[in-house]
DNA sequence: CGAGCAACCTGCATGC
DNA sequence: TGCATGCAGGTTGCTC
């Protein structure tokens, strides 16, 4: 489900729950995740606050004073929020509520909750006492697509020598972060180059043109809230409108917007791939 | 070292 | 209706 703007969708939505608040509790109903959530966890963050939250590639970051918590999405996760002024008008908890959060609220106690639902369980809830900035998850991620040092001068450096095709090098976190499946057809089409090519051999001037279409078809779909594909939404439980937007991912077979032939679709890493063959070269 | 790919898991759409 | 198959937003950790 989650791409990066998803990702900073469900950060912004869960904010106000968590910053500067304190956790009452943490129900671990299913801790098999892409990792087992550690059995210190609940100890480890009862009582304490939020001091920071923050985003960094396609993981939630909750900061505490005894440590931080790592929260990925995986391809199915979500957060949502779930208050209501009695706790037992709560909604019941989903087969796929693996883990809650119980925090203080302003508005009274205990009826404020964040829920992790995630039917797969490729997510994972990572709690380490280290700097989370030095933790293995996330020591050896590449830039953030949109910082400045994510740019043409440092992907042309960084792919000069690489043989695979472009769309898996810009899928690879080492390379740049927070571009999944749906962005990176999208800013290929956007940039007008075919998904095929060697990663290594793409001109400064089409890394140049890549660059800024990735850092644009981010930038609006985080403006819309995001994609919605088939559930995902936001933790006020709205969804995304990005989807709407999307010029060739899911859209095989349709007409080219540009130039009205047929986008064709290949599977590169056994992902979908969908390009158009006339604008992208 | 990089590249390719199986693996993790459930739900849903499709076809027989 | 049931059952088999394939596909889905991600990433790690194997093999070569």
């Amino acid at each position: 489900m989650p791409e990066l703007p998803e990702v900073e969708t469900t950060l912004k939505g869960v904010l106000p729950y968590l910053l500067n608040k304190s956790v009452q509790s943490i129900d671990v109903h299913n801790a098999s995740l892409r990792w087992p959530v550690s059995k210190e966890l609940p100890k480890a963050i009862k009582g304490q606050t939020v001091n920071r939250l923050v985003r960094r590639a396609k993981y939630i970051i909750v900061e505490f004073d005894a440590g931080s918590l790592l929260i990925h999405l995986g391809m199915s996760g979500s957060l949502r929020i779930s208050q209501s002024d009695v706790l037992s008008n709560q909604e019941s908890l989903r087969k796929h509520d693996h883990v809650v959060l119980h925090m203080d609220s302003d508005a009274g106690e205990n009826v404020v909750q964040i829920r992790y639902y995630d039917p797969r369980r490729f997510g994972a809830w990572v709690w380490t006492t280290q700097d989370w900035r030095e933790h293995k998850l996330i020591a050896h991620l590449g830039p953030e697509p949109l910082l400045d040092d994510f740019n043409a001068q440092y992907l042309f450096k960084k792919s000069r020598h690489s043989k695979t095709n472009i769309k898996t090098f810009i899928m690879n976190a080492k390379n740049v972060v927070g571009v999944g499946n749906i962005y990176a057809n999208e800013a290929l089409f956007i940039s007008g180059i075919k998904p095929l090519a060697v990663a290594g051999s793409v001109s400064r001037q089409r890394l140049e043109r890549l660059v800024r279409a990735i850092k644009d078809v981010l930038a609006r779909a985080i403006d819309m809230g995001g994609t919605t594909l088939r559930d995902f939404v936001n933790a006020d439980n709205n969804p995304g409108y990005f989807q709407q937007t999307l010029l060739v991912y899911g859209r095989e077979g349709e007409l080219c917007t540009v130039c009205k032939l047929p986008l064709k679709s290949v599977r590169i890493s056994n992902r979908a791939t969908v390009y158009c063959g006339g604008c992208q070269r």
